[in-house]
DNA sequence: ACCTGAACACCGTTCAAGT
DNA sequence: ACCTGAACACCGTTCAAGT
């Protein structure tokens, strides 16, 4: 596994895309600090001299990734179809990296920088909804994309085998949940006092 | 931690009881085959002439806890309605087990037996759907409902610190998910060609 | 048949030691 | 400063041994 003798030091930014390409290949379940190393040609304990502990590589990886994503902001063809871009360049993006989803789930702000979130705040006040229940849109869209992410980390390959069955493939859940997440904060929207 | 010393041969109902108790305590995450021996006064080791392994028991736990759930029907009073209370019993029920929403949305029938997946296809077709957009419809919800279980397997305590500032509890977040998912369904059922 | 204790193959992480 | 190797405290699980 090691990719030949180290020259130069180490550094964070290279431990971190080998964690992200680990990820890729092998989700973040199976992610070790020994497998970093050792891809990095390195033992495993040389990664602490760059980062905390794994539980902080973890969340530099999920940075990184979440930062490719398409910020949510009110375009001129409608916020509904600004909402759905963003939800499915999330889904686009971290979709090749098992495990991500599932781990922004379980995070405070899932995911989003507090900038992101702030940001996803105003969005949905702009739309019209109060500054409570922009949050709770916010964070109702972003619980739905994230765990359909989720779902996914675990199939992958079966996507093919198990899921074909119906014809159905991650693509069609995913467009069917983001109009659906979509259509019921319209509805949301227009039925009552905001 | 053990509870006495035992007479009777250990059963597998005694230990996925256990095993049910730990989890409401401490979560899924933090369930070890040796807490569960612990905690009956039994080595880690005599739960495998019960169980094959964890993951075994795990979805024992998991089916357990499904099983508290009320199941989904058409009542005289809406489909919408019908949909609400489940989802909400879900998440009632749940709730307490933090960490088996998180386990569910990693299966491939989301936790559902094959009976309940089916009815649930059933179900959302008597509403109006076509086979493939019950399906859609069916795992879409169930995706929502495990993500906001997943969102909280983690928090609990925080509950009261973070969730607190702006004045807004898990239960708001459900409420609100459950309604935007009742009527993004609804939107969609209307709208299109099935 | 049922259970135990030692042991193995993994983890993340600490620490003394090297350069 | 940067890295290593042995070691520790955990896992799940296997296996030989006991009753």
């Amino acid at each position: 596994m090691p990719t030949g003798t180290r020259e130069a030091p180490l550094t964070r930014h290279e431990i971190i895309e080998a964690a992200m390409a680990l990820t890729q290949e092998h989700g973040l379940d199976r992610l070790t600090m020994r497998s970093v190393g050792a891809k990095l040609g390195v033992s495993a304990m040389a990664l602490y001299h760059h980062v905390d502990d794994k539980e902080q590589l973890i969340s530099l990886v999920a940075e990184a990734v979440f930062n490719g994503t398409e910020p949510l902001y009110l375009g001129d063809d409608g916020w509904e179809n600004g909402l759905r871009r963003t939800l499915l360049s999330i889904w686009e993006q971290m979709a090749s990296y098992p495990g991500v989803g599932a781990y922004f789930i379980g995070q405070p702000l899932m995911g989003s920088t507090p900038q992101g979130m702030s940001r996803g705040l105003e969005f949905f006040q702009q739309v019209g909804f109060s500054r409570r229940r922009a949050r709770l849109a916010w964070v109702f869209a972003l619980t739905y994309i994230h765990g359909r992410l989720s779902v996914e980390a675990r199939l992958r390959e079966a996507d093919d085998l198990f899921m074909r069955v119906q014809g159905l493939r991650s693509r069609d859940y995913v467009e069917f949940g983001v109009d659906a997440v979509v259509a019921g904060l319209r509805t949301l929207l227009m039925e009552s006092g905001n």
